[in-house]
DNA sequence: GTCTATAGCCCGATAGAC
DNA sequence: GTCTATCGGGCTATAGAC
């Protein structure tokens, strides 16, 4: 028996390690609900060593939206994602929110800003606005040819099926939360049920 | 030509003025992004005095959740909502998240808190818990009988379709904060093109 | 270039005035 | 019974040490 090889964890630099951190607790509790202080007492330093590289919190802030877009456009033109038959892209969009589902019951970057957006930095706002706008229309478009296959099944136009979905899957991420799984793994499957030939 | 009696707005009690304000507040902005001082500003009282009503935030937060659940319950069981037929069962759940839209873009109960969900006190997340699932029941009786009586359409059990169909409108609330209410109407027009028949 | 000491503010909450 | 003066603490952010 042979043993896997073992890949060396590349300690990411200090400024990647801030920003996945404030990642993970935007997700699990909210913009306004973390802190400078969460941070600095995770990586070991005081509060204010976070300020020299995202001098304020709405830096912060957006540099994990930016990020996120920059994620969602790579993840989306990957050949092993943009070349899939259009009921493989939907799965494969599936299985992103059953990762975040994964990571402490995760909500998506949308299902945790949406409630809190006044209280965003404008440039967060925006930003945002073009995160859910580009992955509302790339699903549209998945959509689109998945019906003019034969493979999806739905009513009414692409963009709007493609709007009820996405909220529909952030929503799940939501109740998944209050609750526990279950209604997330309930409400995935009446999508496949409805929209799969 | 007549005039409209007048009807006089009975001024409501500190108490009621305090709560009704926070739960705007917290409808508008999230429970974590206001405070006892904005609520002061508000009333024209020191932060202080809201606590004499409301000893802790805490209890001020669970006071918004159980009315709102009391409401649910009323509403539910009032003679021109529990004699309904399914469909118009149905309309009148889509005019109270209609009315949230209306009044500053607010989002339901549900949609506020969840993404902040962890930073809640524990009996607010209780009675959060019991208020979804309350809701969820409803309406998964209310489709239940659509579908028996062949006035509503879909597939799956009701109990599915019900907690896709309230995530759906939560998070719809939550696209017309993001963007505009236009979403909002394209997703309900959706949702309105699945189920009736 | 990287981090710490500390300022200054706003928070929720208590004690006590009226 | 109702409200205000004030506290201790956590927040973001700046100034400056190393």
């Amino acid at each position: 028996m042979t043993t896997a090889p073992v890949i060396p964890t590349i300690p990411a630099d200090t400024r990647t390690r801030i920003l996945d951190l404030a990642e993970g607790l935007l997700l699990e509790r909210g913009f306004n609900a973390f802190s400078y202080q969460h941070l600095a007492k995770e990586l070991g330093v005081k509060p204010a060593a976070i300020h020299y590289h995202y001098p304020s919190k709405d830096d912060l802030g957006m540099a994990i939206v930016a990020r996120q877009l920059r994620r969602l456009r790579k993840w989306r033109d990957l050949p092993r994602v943009a070349d899939l038959p259009p009921v493989a892209q939907f799965e494969a969009l599936l299985a992103v929110y059953d990762t975040h589902l994964g990571h402490e019951r995760r909500v998506c970057l949308f299902g945790a800003l949406a409630a809190d957006f006044r209280t965003l930095p404008a440039p967060m706002q925006a930003e945002l606005r073009t995160f859910n706008r580009e992955l509302t229309e790339w699903l549209a478009q998945v959509l689109a040819v998945g019906r003019a296959t034969g493979t999806l099944r739905f009513v009414g136009s692409p963009a709007a099926k493609a709007a009820q979905v996405l909220i529909t899957l952030a929503g799940a991420l939501q109740v998944a939360r209050v609750h526990d799984e279950t209604p997330f793994q309930v409400i995935v499957g009446q999508l496949r049920l409805e929209l799969l030939t």
